[in-house]
DNA sequence: GGCCGCATCGTCCGAAAGGACGACTCCCCA
DNA sequence: TGGGGAGTCGTCCTTTCGGACGATGCGGCC
């Protein structure tokens, strides 16, 4: 018997999910979370085989089911985790890897093809959706430069419309800072305008 | 006994919301659907209380929820349709409504306010998530400028990260006429920059 | 027939953005 | 212990963008 930890806010989801595994015999949901926090709180009481983790949690805090993927996979005797998303953006799908999911899943997948990676994730194997295997592989053929921290806070004010003395004031730095970072990120990024670098962040998944 | 038709491209979405109202005694899901083109079908055949309408479907095929509710509302004795979507966009919302739903609901929403809306919608009444509701009258007040085709055109190569040169050349225009489609858009969208113009944009619906 | 929105083109000018240098701290890591 | 990346700041200069005019032709609408 497969036990399974299900981790998603959208009470929708969840209960689909549940009920999905509920027609499976070698499968059981023992907990299920509707946030980061309660997902690692639920693997530690119930010592799952898997998690199936959603990324996008809570609307407002995005990345944090990759935290909670990480802190997971950290704990002794962890289980396999499983990532569940609506997006097959790059920088979601690298994230998802480094913080130790054994596999990537989309939402819009087809039941059968869930529940195949659930019992290969218990097996301990890695199961990635064809999309996915594909994007990973173009991704390590392409290098790809990585913004740093700063420089997706600069990007993002940029691609809110704020103008470089505006970024100066919000980030309480000078305005020829402003745009050094915007310089590093648009070589980064190959491109040589505000707007083309925040067209180019938004196909890598680096902006929403 | 409410007759309820769940349209939704997501097996998992379909099957949380199947689960959701089996529990409820006086709503009975009578037939699902994938495609907008299933859920006119279903809606034909079963001649549903009410229909429960995705707005983004299949990924590709943007704003066919709202097709399909259009659809539906047009036929004899036709059902109450609430739209369940993701995002809460200005302009998916006012498809909505005038393709004639007479609800908006989000997905994250929880399950009793769901359910509610159901009940609601068959009774006739119009239930709107709050967020909705308050965004719908904010934009009563702000009129709301909309764009020319043809403003869009030269707002979704701005986008993409061209310059004024290089959208002229994409459209056989010179780049005055560039510039003076830019300016009509930054007034319409009250804004004073191309980055700006494309982050309003977006947040109003007009560009994804 | 006149008004207005849309699309097209033009000039002039100031402000913003971007490129090309250099330079100074941290801090991490080989 | 030294190199390198990140973050901070500066100057000088060129290009681009945006604002403020104006002007034409076309189509719809009262």
């Amino acid at each position: 018997m497969i036990r399974l930890v299900v981790a998603d806010d959208h009470p929708i989801v969840r209960s689909g999910l549940i009920a999905l595994f509920g027609l499976e015999d070698d499968i059981e949901v023992v907990a299920e979370a509707a946030t980061p926090d309660e997902a690692v709180a639920a693997t530690v009481h119930e010592n799952p085989d898997v998690v199936l983790m959603d990324l996008q949690f809570g609307a407002r805090s995005r990345a944090t089911g990759a935290d909670a993927t990480r802190r997971i996979r950290a704990l002794d005797a962890a289980p396999y985790v499983l990532v569940l998303t609506n997006y097959d953006s790059d920088a979601d799908i690298l994230g998802a890897v480094e913080a130790g999911a054994s596999g990537y899943l989309l939402k819009d997948a087809p039941p059968h093809e869930l529940i195949a990676a659930v019992r290969a994730a218990a097996a301990g194997e890695s199961a990635l959706a064809p999309v996915i295997a594909s994007r990973l592989l173009s991704r390590m053929r392409a290098p790809q430069a990585s913004l740093s921290s700063r420089e997706i806070e600069v990007l993002e004010l940029v691609a809110s419309g704020r103008s470089n003395t505006e970024v100066a004031g919000d980030l309480f730095v000078s305005e020829t800072t402003v745009k050094s970072h915007l310089a590093h990120i648009f070589t980064k990024l190959g491109v040589s305008s505000r707007t083309a670098a925040v067209s180019e962040a938004r196909t890598r998944g680096i902006l929403r």
